[in-house]
RNA sequence: GGGUUCAUAGCUCAGUUGGUUAGAGCGUUACGUUGACAUCGUAAAGGUCAGAGGUUCGAUUCCUCUUGGACCCACCA
């Protein structure tokens, strides 16, 4: 039977249809792949509920998708386990902002806890559907019966054991301490929640006062005013003669402040003045010094609405940072305390989600300790975090994370080493509420709500402490689930190295912890897509390029494959629309491959074995197409996407559309390979470009090419045809040699027969040649003088004049002095491998065969 | 200050343990094209693989330095 298929692909037409048909079968859901043993599982990083589709999910959902469509052709049972987040800030600060422009001024004054969090529900509920909407345009095949939402019973419930676990075990703690918090946003934020940006600030150089004999340098004059110590460096010469001593110093706060000098590693000698107002409550290493030291004493002069307390005076008091430092500067000049002040750059910090500058505050918080022992293992959790990369979970090497590209290793064992103790509570409402509960005096974790005269904490958790449990929380922990028993730890996880410290780290620690296994036994990291200009894509900005507008343009295939070509993990890729257009044409070619095969070849079904040779040309395709299945599969398996849609690509369009299917129009008989080898194609390209290979799929077979089996290679019929080959390429490479060397002339007769249209003249006789390529119209005007010589030694003859062989001879002449230099070196033949010095040798051969020729 | 990374064709990038002639896409130029495909075909031009040294029979690949970019972490008194 004969099918007629459109001209162009028109990918509109089917991929809605096709993605429904996929999970109407149910076979996006490992429990229905019945013969499949081997558990395959990858999580999808979940996207915010409020975000939309951008870019870079959609290289996420291309890189996932492939990976788990080609396990699942393997015959894994492959589960892709789909997922959102509820994102506490970045949610909370979003739906703030909107209501805001709605005219509340202070939504959660004016609405109130349950209200405002009636409102994000709402808002997220809305946009969830969103996101998911449009991961399933980009073709994902993931299991959503399985669906994970870090908010909802399952997750929460795993949170809140998870907490209890960890505070039973003192690895949680509340404690008074120095943290971020953002004015904007009335929250604390972990330090990897801040991002750094240059500014213009003036060092003030200064004393407290006239006899104080030390003088300090600061870039924030204003917190001066909660200072309790001066810290010197023991070894300095000028001031340790004063460590210990206790000076009174008026500056105008609310009490005389009492300054000790202590001694402090930190202080650097040559740094400044060399020695450093301490500021306790405003700074985190100034904290540490005070923990250390706790006698100097601790006073808070900035507030929550990021104004001056009490504390600093009544004549600061109400006044916010800026108006604070302004006034106190003034004090100092008119005081004549100033010593020097000059104009410099700082990195501030800032809040990622709100934009305004962090004040660090001393605040009771809750931590968790990543030095602490954890009972019964004498490992911290900063261990565990190493070891999985080190010496394995547990010292067994066997759960050593393999991490690709394994460069980043560096980063995350530095970024260890560097780690504090991880503030976890928020002062924000849309997050998992602390299951901790208050009484009078009493403290107590519940998982239930207890009864009356206790109250819940009011904060809320870290939204990276319920990502952190994500591969464990989304397979029914701490229930001992069907599908945490088959799929943890799971076998690869893939992100983006932004969030490597925020989810990767937080990942491995909270699962080494809690379940006492690696999360996961392979990261691969990718890339950010950049523009054209080498920006990032904004998230928020969504600067030109939205993937939904792509699709509807070009197709998702076109995309997926665009966002794939020419990346390599973990390097940054510039994206532009050039790109999917260049995807788009190949869809399409493949379709007119289809088209075009499918429209001649009489008898269309599935071909199961490898058809025979009959020609040269039939065994070499065949051979090209096994050699083609073999490093697809292997880069594949090394999640070398890249590579392997490149390989895929060129044997599509060059070997087999260009030349085979050529080939085929002269040479009949063709159609069972042609045949065999557009569906052994449509299952390797599968993985990269769902939708259009399903679409042809559907005219050959009526089995879902999604769950066909991955093609295996012959290796029996390779064999039988490899002496063949043998001979075939020997004479190719005397060719290619000859080609090389006579760059001038030949280059016509050469690239046209040879090069482009590879063994063409070793599969027919000279006569046939001339008619097929008259019929096939592969040769103009311009090459007919010399079809017929496709004996080159007589086209050199004809066709070389005198004058440019004597140049040829001597560029040969020349070729071969270098070459028999190179043979003729000791130590290239004891040490260079034979099968290289064996080409020298035949290179040389060659050219003093065209040598005798030319003569 | 500590660390990572990049520099390959006009542009965007591949290049998997050092080894035949360094590749692709886009762009450019020439030629071709009557039904699978102009979303096409055939070819061409275009590279001291940033620079200098070293190791090696042999370096784009490994090492050192230099130049110029990007990024991460810490600090920023």
């Amino acid at each position: 039977m004969k099918i007629e298929l459109e001209k162009a692909y028109e990918a509109k037409q089917f991929e809605d249809k096709i993605y429904k048909t996929w999970e109407e079968s149910g076979f996006f859901n490992p429990d229905n792949l019945k013969h499949a043993k081997k558990p395959y599982c990858i999580l999808m990083p979940p996207p915010n509920v409020t975000g939309i589709l951008h870019l870079g999910h959609a290289l996420e959902n291309s890189i996932l998708d492939i990976e788990i469509r080609f396990r699942r052709m393997c015959g894994y049972k492959a589960l892709l386990l789909p997922g959102a987040d509820h994102a506490a800030v970045a949610t909370q600060a979003r739906v703030e902002k909107e209501l805001q422009k709605a005219g509340i001024k202070n939504p959660r004054e004016e609405l109130g806890r349950e209200k405002l969090l009636k409102k994000i529900r709402e808002y997220s509920e809305n946009s969830k559907s969103t996101i998911l909407n449009q991961i399933k345009k980009m073709g994902t095949s993931c299991d959503w019966s399985r669906f994970a939402y870090t908010f909802d019973e399952t997750r929460s419930n795993a949170v809140n054991t998870l907490f209890q676990k960890m505070y039973n075990d003192g690895l949680i703690y509340r404690g008074y301490r120095a943290v971020n918090w953002s004015v904007c946003g009335q929250s604390t934020a972990s330090d990897d929640e801040l991002v750094y940006e240059d500014e213009p600030v003036t060092i003030y150089t200064f004393k407290y006062s006239h006899d104080f004999p030390i003088p300090i340098a600061t870039t924030r004059p204003e917190t001066k005013l909660g200072d309790c110590a001066v810290a010197v460096n023991p070894k300095d010469d000028r001031y340790s003669k004063y460590i210990g001593q206790k000076f009174t110093v008026d500056i105008g706060a609310l009490n005389p402040l009492t300054i000790t000098i202590i001694a402090d590693e930190n202080a650097d000698m040559n740094y400044g003045t060399g020695a450093v107002g301490v500021t306790p409550a405003h700074s985190m290493i100034d904290f540490e010094m005070y923990q250390k030291n706790k006698e100097i004493g601790i006073i808070p002069v900035i507030g929550h609405d990021g104004k001056m307390t009490k504390n600093a005076g009544e004549n600061y008091q109400g006044l916010t940072v800026l108006e604070a430092r302004k006034k106190f500067v003034n004090w100092l000049k008119e005081n004549n305390l100033i010593i020097k002040q000059e104009e410099s750059i700082h990195s501030v910090g800032k809040s990622d989600r709100f934009g305004d500058v962090i004040e660090v505050l001393p605040m009771r918080q809750w931590f968790i300790d990543v030095n602490k022992k954890i009972p019964g293992k004498n490992k911290s959790l900063k261990q565990l975090m190493k070891d999985v990369f080190t010496i394995g979970h547990n010292g067994n090497k066997k759960k050593i994370i393999k991490i690709t590209p394994a460069r980043f290793l560096n980063s995350y064992m530095q970024w260890i080493d560097n780690l504090r103790d991880w503030c976890i509570s928020r002062q924000i409402w849309w997050g998992h509420r602390i299951p901790v509960w208050y009484k009078d005096k009493e403290i107590k974790v519940s998982l239930e709500p207890l009864g009356d005269g206790w109250s819940q904490d009011s904060d809320t958790l870290d939204t990276w402490f319920s990502s952190g449990a994500w591969t464990f929380s989304t397979l029914g922990w701490p229930k001992k689930t069907k599908d945490f028993k088959m799929f943890h730890p799971t076998q690869w996880m893939q992100m983006g190295y932004e969030i490597l410290f925020f989810w990767m780290a937080r990942m491995i620690l909270m699962t080494t912890y809690a379940i006492d296994d690696i999360p996961f036994e392979e990261v691969y990291i990718h890339g950010i897509l950049r523009s054209k200009e080498g920006k990032k894509f904004s998230k928020s900005l969504g600067s030109g390029l939205d993937p939904i507008e792509i699709i509807k343009n070009y197709g998702t295939d076109a995309l997926r494959l665009s966002l794939i070509k020419g990346i390599a993990p973990g390097n940054d890729a510039k994206f532009y629309e050039e790109k999917v257009v260049g995807a788009r044409n190949f869809i399409n070619k493949l379709w007119n491959i289809s088209r075009y095969i499918l429209m001649s070849v009489n008898d269309i079904k599935l071909i199961e074995k490898e058809p025979k040779a009959q020609t040269l040309a039939d065994q070499w395709i065949l051979q090209k197409l096994n050699s083609v299945i073999e490093s697809v599969t292997e880069n594949l398996n090394n999640h070398n996407f890249s590579l392997a849609s490149e390989i895929l690509y060129d044997f599509t369009w060059t070997d087999f559309a260009d030349w085979y299917i050529e080939i085929s129009k002269i040479e009949k008989g063709k159609e069972q390979i042609l045949l065999y080898t557009l569906q052994t194609l449509l299952k390797l390209w599968h993985p990269f470009i769902p939708f259009i290979t399903e679409t042809i799929w559907k005219n050959i077979d009526s089995k879902l090419l999604m769950i066909s089996s991955w093609p295996k290679t012959d290796h029996k019929s390779e064999e039988k045809i490899n002496n063949n080959f043998e001979k075939l390429q020997e004479i190719i490479i005397a060719i290619r040699n000859l080609k090389n060397e006579n760059k001038i002339d030949l280059k016509t007769v050469v690239h046209c027969h040879l090069e482009s249209k590879k063994y063409f003249e070793l599969i027919m006789d000279q006569k046939n040649i001339i008619e097929s390529l008259a019929r096939v119209k592969l040769t103009s005007d311009k090459y007919k003088d010399v079809v017929h010589i496709l004996d080159i030694d007589i086209y050199i003859e004809i066709k070389i004049n005198e004058q440019d062989k004597i140049k040829k001879i001597k560029e040969i002449v020349a070729y071969i002095n270098k070459l028999e230099e190179k043979i003729n070196n000791k130590d290239f033949i004891q040490k260079a491998p034979t099968n290289i010095i064996e080409n020298e040798k035949k290179k040389l051969k060659s050219a003093y065969d065209l040598l005798e020729k030319l003569k």
